[in-house]
RNA sequence: GCCGGCGUAGCUCAGCGGUGGAGCAUCCGGCUGUUAACCGGACGGUCGCCGGUUCGAAUCCGGUCGCCGGCGCCA
């Protein structure tokens, strides 16, 4: 690259604020003058002009620049500058039928912040190669629109747990207690001791209800499970409730006005992305409590009647996941599995086979959206439980003494975020709901 | 952890025992309306790595590393 491309322009004509955003400039009239600045998305030449089609934040636009219209250092730039480069422009806006969008901007002047090296990422991509080059990959606009996506469900779930008496709380990601089963969790060394990376923040919410009594936080959670899936990441964003006063019904409640929540205004307030991601505004329409409930008993029957060889006390895999929300538009709940394969922290049901717990499960096989229950009060039959597991009791002490303290018949609930997204996103992997995914078989970038 | 697939140019792939190819990207040239533009030319390789078979290996065999997909586990 010739050095005279690498010199930045950025204090030459344009020092004032009034730019504006793409999506902006493609709503104005015929012979407006607008100015706007972004990333070069495609580029075409043909002798005298340049078609240069620039991006940011808010969508793409074509710009004209062409030869006798602009100085000869700007067209040279026009027709040297490679994808990526990052630019500025004046121009006036035309409305033409060969633009993509109908309206196009006539360059005046045309500035190059920054000359792009070659972008690697090409016209053809293999998985690999764009997961190696996540960082770049995230200009992608199918990446920008589920980037989108996920900040509008945030924004919208902090709404509804404000509106519903909800606290947000931060709870801490340095564990001791390793609660689904040591096995599963990531382990470091905290200065002399061995500490784990949180796979939930389910006991220190529980904590928390004492005090404020319907809490909820967003925090990463960590599994060393060695899942080769399309549902499953090593890090990823959970969203948990907890509350006091509430038992497995109400709980169940929660859940679905929540998730209805998001479903309903989504649609109101993504509707570029969603219809970018092809998910159809009628199919998030109908989302609206009540969600179906089925026994873990009855759906068994279900399974067993479809020819599947499963027996009490079997847990459910994704192919009868599928089979159970086969037809279903909304999500599912399934209740009252039996206690040998819930966490210990499930309250057991008055059949003495069953804790009150409910898995959500999302329409289209998306898999589990929650896992949620009532929580045990009973100390001896959580230690009975965690002692089969191998679980070392002393680092469960603390959480013994919220049951000793004035304990309450309290639920709670977890959402894994990208699951969330990957279903409404209609996503063929859960990598894509996450900028940086970190699976089995990667951490970088 | 189990099963299956793939590693060849910067990228996507073809070649499957006899002198390593195409498309895209990049560079040079041409073109005043392109739509992942087009036309001509150039540049570009430890054929993942190690070993074996063979007169000869990208190609056949063994091992190894990396990645992808599915199952299990979970949100």
């Amino acid at each position: 690259m010739e050095k005279q491309w690498q010199v930045f322009y950025y204090d030459s004509i344009f020092h004032t604020m009034d730019y504006c955003k793409i999506d902006e400039a493609l709503s104005k009239k015929e012979g407006e003058k607008v100015k706007i600045r972004g990333w070069i998305y495609r580029r075409r030449s043909a002798g005298k002009i340049s078609f240069i089609v620039i991006r940011d934040s808010t969508g793409i636009i074509q710009t004209i620049v062409e030869k006798d219209k602009v100085s000869e250092k700007d067209f040279k730039a026009s027709q040297k500058a490679l994808i990526e480069s990052s630019v500025e422009l004046e121009g006036i806006i035309h409305e033409d039928n060969r633009a993509p969008g109908g309206r196009e901007i006539h360059a005046i002047n045309f500035r190059v912040i920054n000359f792009a090296d070659d972008f690697p990422i090409t016209e053809y991509q293999s998985v690999e190669f764009l997961l190696d080059n996540r960082h770049l990959w995230l200009r992608s606009r199918k990446l920008t629109e589920i980037m989108k996506l996920k900040a509008k469900t945030l924004r919208i779930i902090r709404r509804w747990f404000d509106e519903n008496d909800f606290y947000e709380v931060t709870p801490t990601v340095i564990t001791l207690n390793a609660a689904e089963g040591g096995a599963t969790a990531f382990s470091f060394k905290y200065f002399d001791q061995k500490a784990y990376l949180s796979q939930t923040a389910q006991m220190y919410l529980e904590a928390l209800i004492f005090s404020l009594e319907r809490v909820w936080s967003l925090t990463p959670s960590f599994r060393a499970e060695k899942s080769r899936t399309r549902k499953h990441l090593t890090e990823y964003w959970h969203l948990e409730a907890e509350e006091a006063w509430v038992d497995n019904e109400e709980n169940m409640k929660i859940q679905e006005e929540l998730v209805s929540y998001v479903c309903q205004n989504l649609m109101k307030e993504a509707n570029n992305e969603l219809e970018f991601l092809g998910r159809r505004k009628d199919e998030l329409k109908v989302i609206e409590p009540p969600f179906k409930r089925i026994s873990y008993e009855k759906a068994l029957k279900k399974l067993q009647k479809k020819g599947f060889d499963v027996k009490w006390g079997d847990d459910f895999g994704a192919p009868h996941e599928r089979v159970l929300v086969e037809g279903e538009e909304k999500p599912i709940f399934v209740t009252n599995f039996p206690i040998e394969t819930k966490a210990f922290y499930m309250k057991i049901s008055s059949d003495k086979k069953t804790v009150k717990c409910a898995d959500m499960l999302a329409p289209e096989g998306y898999g589990e959206l929650i896992g949620g229950s009532e929580r045990s009060e009973d100390i001896d039959s959580m230690i009975k439980r965690l002692k089969a597991q191998g679980a070392n009791i002393e680092n469960y002490q603390w959480y013994f003494d919220l049951r000793r303290y004035g304990s309450v018949p309290h639920s709670g609930f977890g959402l894994g975020l990208e699951r969330l997204i990957m279903w409404i996103a209609k996503l063929d992997h859960i990598r894509d709901a996450t900028p940086f995914p970190r699976m089995v078989r990667r951490a970088s970038p």
